[in-house]
DNA sequence: AAGAGGCCCTGATAGC
DNA sequence: TGCTATCAGGGCCTCT
């Protein structure tokens, strides 16, 4: 589900509610995410000052006062949720589920606070937390990723250098997370019809109008998906419910047979599958 | 080394 | 009503 924008979002409404407050323990109702929940993580986490919330990529990334960081995925179902505990139902688990936001299953993990709780729910479970010990680890983890579109780094002489002789058609390039981190299946469609480019062009032709478009658009069509909360297609949300709208905006995503968007172009946006992947584009304007 | 494809998992929806 | 097939926002692993 999750794409940078909307990770974006649940991180900044995450910590209006968990930045310099002590996370008191963690229930774990369900290990088996992606990777296995680290062991004794309730343990090893509780009491603990939450200092620092960031996002790289499409991670949560949380800091701990011991230097310790818990990194959150959401896979492709995952949502977190904040839960007002009742003073009648504080320390059992029954105030978990008195909010109507909360979905009836694959609630895996509780993170208690002092008067509210923040749930991990994911039904594919495709989602996983991670834990790292150390700034270093930390970094070690991330090496292998790619600038976010908003990095200085991802600049015309980083894009051109690296898709030099690379075979491989520009809309996978823009999901290989090694090559520019953030950007997921939606978003990939919207920028290359943005960018009026064919998803399916090989990366080693593209030109250097080509490769600045792509460059400014990722960027424009993010910050601009952030702002308007990220996108709700079946159950996106912050962490207090808030849907985004982003979806209203879409140009080619889930926009099959209809007309497309960009300015002067009579094209239908038509949906192919590029590596299993649902793709939108219009052959007219997207060359 | 780069790239293609399979796979992990549940739920929603379409078609019969 | 109930079956089956297909698809869904991601990314890791294996094979060539």
């Amino acid at each position: 589900m999750p794409e940078l924008p909307e990770v974006e979002v649940v991180k900044q409404s995450l910590e209006k509610y968990i930045l310099n407050k002590n996370l008191l323990k963690i229930i774990v109702k369900n290990k088996n995410l992606r990777f296995p929940v680290p062991q004794d993580i309730s343990r090893k986490l509780c009491n603990l000052k939450i200092i620092k919330l960031k996002r790289k990529s499409k991670y949560v990334i949380i800091k701990f006062k011991n230097n310790w960081y818990l990194v959150i995925h959401l896979g492709m179902s995952g949502t977190l949720h904040l839960i007002k505990d009742s003073n009648k139902f504080q320390n059992t688990n029954l105030s978990f589920y008195k909010s109507k936001n909360l979905p009836k299953k694959h609630n895996h993990i509780f993170f208690k606070f002092r008067n509210y709780s923040v749930i991990f729910n994911d039904p594919r479970r495709f989602g996983f937390i991670k834990l790292f010990y150390n700034e270093k680890q930390l970094n070690n983890y991330f090496e292998k990723f790619g600038p976010d579109p908003f990095e200085k780094e991802f600049n015309f002489k980083y894009v051109k250098e690296y898709l030099k002789n690379k075979k491989k058609n520009i809309k996978n390039f823009l999901l290989d997370q090694k090559f520019v981190s953030g950007i997921g299946n939606i978003y990939a469609s919207e920028i290359l019809n943005f960018s009026k480019i064919n998803p399916l062009k090989p990366s080693k032709k593209l030109n250097k109008k080509e490769m600045n478009k792509i460059i400014f658009y990722s960027k424009k069509i993010l910050q601009r998906a952030i702002k308007r909360g990220g996108t709700t297609i079946s159950n996106f949300h912050s962490i207090k419910g808030n849907q985004g709208s982003y979806q209203n905006e879409f140009r080619a995503y889930n926009r099959n047979n209809q007309k497309c968007k960009n300015e002067l172009c009579k094209g239908l946006i038509i949906k192919i599958n590029i590596s299993n992947r649902s793709t939108y584009l219009c052959y007219n304007c997207q060359k």
